[in-house]
RNA sequence: GGCGGUAUCGUCUAGGGGACUAGGACACAGCCCUCUCAAGGCUGGAACACGGGUUCGAAUCCCGUUACCGCUACCA
């Protein structure tokens, strides 16, 4: 058997989706993992919807997933000549006829249909035509839509996650393959684009579920080889409904914007609706790769949690190879006007030691950034909360931080100097350690929370610590 | 309405006839660690939708019911 060619197929009408983002991983990783190839292809037959945005976007958001496409990139609207040509073809082999209802004959059936409180459906004599008429119509260019004749029967197939998924041919009306104005429909489209890519597995949207029997029923009356069918479940929101934008972030773009990170989201999209079994859930892509089974899918709808995502974020931080997060978090840190490519560059070692220290008590990329900030920068903005809690009052604190200042400028800059010359202090004052640290902590960062504080000093360096503590008592003792 | 799909803690999931007193993770609560915040460790509450079968034995297999989702377009 030869190796698995594979699509994603998204319509290009908005964001990247990350319900879309999903369906795209799990054909990459198929792909990856059986060693075959995987390919992207622009649905944009319908004009009026598709923008050059869209595309862009999904180039986009793919490439910074880096789910990139093996081949080039397939714009389905190019293809209309030989969509056109196969349903000539089906017209010639008897597997689909021409309909030369209008629009709006149509419309008033349906209603009707529906104020009597059946449903409708479309009945194939009713298209039938005396002798003769047909030819008359052609000759006078009636407009008219080709529809496929589905054949008596049953269609079914073994989907690689649902097992046997079975339709009784009777319940599928004769579908129109190509318009009156000659431009295709949407599973005819997909069919031949499919089988001239050379698809061999077909994995997306539960949704699609009703459109497989009519798309297999294309291949055979095209005679072209089936592809294995996957139908991988949805994602919902928190509600338990559809995502959508009432769930707020739903494009992959936001979440990138939002800080976090490309590996973060995918191994979270993949645990929406695929398990490795056990307990495993921190995975690095490699390892997805490894791991990936199509056993291991899951059937049912898998609900957006962005608890969760956070947390997986925080741990692929937390946890991943310092490098890669440093390259990565370089663009936000110059963005932010805390640094440039150069000071990076200059201050090397002493940038990626305090990467190690910030990078375990921050869930997203931007909360880094923002922690980095005091480190970085000259001035120190103090948070208002972190401020009235720990200068309490303010003449005392100010007398604190300046023998705090005097005491630290007399000792060696190292963590166990100033730890011994800390702690005797506290033990002078016949206070914890805790009612110097915090006030002084404020004062260095201006903010509550931070690394441990001799990590902090050392950090900041010398200079700097000592004018910031000098600063923080003057601005107290005004 | 018809047709199809799905059903394990609030959420993501493990499990696929006996190993189940149903395991892990997120979230939540508490404790420990501790100079703060994280991280980490420990503990707690929390689920097999319902009803029938099959079987010595069912979360697991079968049927039905219910609920939810999708499709039912000259949309994709």
């Amino acid at each position: 058997m030869s190796a698995p060619r594979l699509r994603f197929a998204p319509s290009p009408t908005g964001y990247l989706h990350v319900g879309g983002a999903r369906t795209a991983l799990f054909n990459w990783l198929y792909a990856k993992k059986t060693g075959g190839t995987f390919l992207l292809r622009i649905e944009d037959t319908d004009r009026a919807r598709s923008t050059d945005e869209s595309t862009q976007a999904i180039f986009e958001g793919l490439t910074w997933l880096g789910l990139t496409w093996d081949e080039d990139v397939v714009f389905q609207g190019a293809n209309v000549e030989r969509h056109r040509n196969d349903a000539y073809r089906l017209l010639e082999t008897g597997a689909a006829y021409r309909d030369f209802t209008t629009a709006a004959e149509l419309d008033r059936m349906r209603q009707e249909a529906e104020s009597r409180g059946g449903q409708f459906r479309f009945d194939r004599p009713m298209a039938e035509l005396p002798p003769g008429e047909m030819a008359l119509r052609l000759e006078r260019g009636d407009p008219h839509t080709i529809r496929f004749q589905v054949p008596p029967g049953a269609t079914e197939w073994t989907d690689m996650v649902h097992d046997t998924i079975s339709f009784p041919n009777k319940d599928i009306d004769d579908f129109i393959i190509l318009r009156s104005d000659g431009t295709p429909i949407y599973n005819h489209a997909v069919v031949s684009d499919d089988i001239a890519m050379g698809i061999t597995v077909v994995r997306w949207g539960d949704d699609h579920i009703s459109n497989t029997p009519k798309q297999i029923l294309l291949y055979e009356a095209l005679g072209a080889a089936l592809p294995t069918f996957a139908h991988l479940p949805m994602i919902h929101g928190m509600d338990g409904k559809k995502l959508s934008k009432r769930h707020g972030a739903t494009a992959v773009g936001d979440y990138q914007h939002l800080g976090i990170l490309p590996q973060a989201m995918n191994n979270f999209l993949a645990l929406l609706g695929w398990s490795p079994g056990g307990d495993r859930e921190v995975m690095t892509r490699d390892e997805m790769v490894e791991l990936f089974s199509s056993d291991g899918m899951l059937k049912k709808a898998a609900v957006f949690d962005n608890k969760k995502l956070e947390w997986m974020n925080g741990q692929h931080m937390a946890h991943g190879p310092i490098e890669a997060l440093e390259l990565y978090l370089r663009p936000f840190l110059i963005a932010a006007g805390l640094a440039t490519e150069a000071t990076l560059a200059a201050r090397r070692e002493w940038w990626l030691g305090l990467l190690e220290l910030l990078r375990l008590r921050a869930r997203t990329v931007n909360e880094l950034v923002e922690q980095c900030r005091p480190y970085f920068l000259d001035e120190v903005a103090y948070d208002p909360d972190a401020a009235a809690k720990q200068w309490k009052d303010r003449a005392a604190t100010a007398e604190l931080l300046r023998t705090l200042r005097d005491r630290l400028a007399e000792v060696a800059w190292d963590a166990t100097a100033m730890e011994d010359a800390l702690r005797q202090l506290a033990e002078a004052r016949g206070v914890g350690v805790g009612k110097l640290f915090q006030p002084m902590r404020v004062a260095l960062t201006g903010v509550a929370a931070t690394p441990g504080i001799f990590d902090v000093l050392l950090a900041i360096g010398r200079e700097r610590s000592l004018a910031r503590l000098d600063a923080a008592a003057t601005h107290l003792a005004e």
